[in-house]
DNA sequence: GTTTAAATTGACCGCTGAGTCAACAAAATC
DNA sequence: GATTTTGTTGACTCAGCGGTCAATTTAAAC
């Protein structure tokens, strides 16, 4: 059953080499052309398993979001109370294999597609609405107030995003754990000296650590 | 002395009308075409005034983070407290005549671009060197820890980063005032119950306002 | 081994965009 | 009023893009 088509294998060679033409050479640069030499394939084999240029790129970025959502279902499902379902959604975020300047530069490509895209934007729309649900139902099963899980939750998604930017912009060379740490204080502040909190947080940091390492 | 030459005029036109047109179709829908059409010139007049694209485009940016730059000043200078400094940085940053989607639109464009040039780069990191550099000085001079008043800063400001961007993206219908209101709920949690900042957050909100209705 | 289907590509087309240039119009200077 | 300087533009070049298509190679089926 493992057994792709060609087809299937072409399609996602070409989304992967869009969306690393896309990090590397922004939204102007990413051409046919170069997609293709970046796999070694011609520019009329592209253009046989896309039907034009939107397309691949449309898939490229959903593909691209398919794998950060993926690494976040696998560490939900590694959770087991509230606070880890809610480090397990920051950890997919700041998943080292994902929170890279070349990335983060794909994602504002996109962001900046946005309002001349619909398709872009519905998948805005159900990229942030899925990591506020996520966020929101796992504070508000801490035994928060719904409201104040609210607010946390968009305070949070802010944050993150605000800290995807900046990687991407390379501002302050930030990393990995300076952003963590950025989240981490605000949380701190809204939910101070919660014993559960904090080892749901150890646990999670783990967790993803293993994650990672077991992927490579 | 407000005696403009004609050279000046027109690259101001030009700039002001390439920013508009980069905010409606985007970087890759900026054309010198259609910025000359937005004017009512002609495209060889464009390019008598800038000696390509790229410097039109330029000019455009600097010109519109003038423009911000120059309302907090102003309002800097109608600040007498460290706190209200810091919400005229604040209210600077979500003036209603700034934080619009279209606006937001074209910086997100400018963000897209920073990792392929190294003007927009310059600028960014200027843009957000003054702005930490404001927040913290005022935060500092509050009283607060410094190292408190450093994470605070760096906190507002990606506050105030996924905030623009979210106004880009248009998520969740977000307007100026919910903006202000999430800032306001983390900065209200770091500072809580501080009657100075209290007093300093309406002062300056009332004279923001009468600043915006001064100038219509 | 032959036939059939799928995969791949070079050559080509139409179009649009950036940038040049020489010619023209309009002031400014004398 | 003649001359020079400045502003403006249409017509042009040239390159690169997305996209089509017919031809060719490769693999599959029988």
């Amino acid at each position: 059953m493992g057994r792709k088509s060609i087809a299937e294998i072409r399609r996602e060679e070409f989304a992967a080499a869009a969306f690393e033409v896309l990090s590397l050479h922004g939204m102007q640069g990413t051409t046919l052309q170069r997609v293709a030499e970046h796999t070694g394939a011609s520019k009329a084999s592209v253009l046989h398993y896309f039907s034009n240029k939107q397309a691949l790129i449309e898939t490229a970025m959903r593909r691209a979001n398919t794998t950060l959502r993926k690494e976040a279902v696998a560490l939900l499902s590694l959770a087991s109370t509230p606070w880890e379902r809610f480090y397990a959604v920051i950890e997919a975020n700041f998943s080292p294999t994902t929170f890279r300047p070349e990335v983060a530069h794909g994602w504002i490509a996109m962001c900046a597609e946005v309002p001349h895209n619909p398709q872009f934007q519905r998948l805005q729309n159900a990229i942030y609405h899925r990591l506020h649900s996520n966020l929101y139902s796992a504070l508000k099963e801490t035994g928060a107030d719904p409201a104040k899980a609210n607010v946390s939750a968009h305070t949070v998604s802010l944050l993150i995003d605000g800290l995807w930017m900046r990687c991407g912009l390379q501002i302050g060379g930030l990393n990995r754990d300076e952003a963590m740490t950025q989240i981490e204080t605000v949380i701190e502040q809204s939910f101070p000296n919660d014993i559960d909190r904090l080892a749901a947080r150890e646990k999670m940091c783990t967790i993803a650590q293993a994650f990672v390492a077991n992927k490579v």
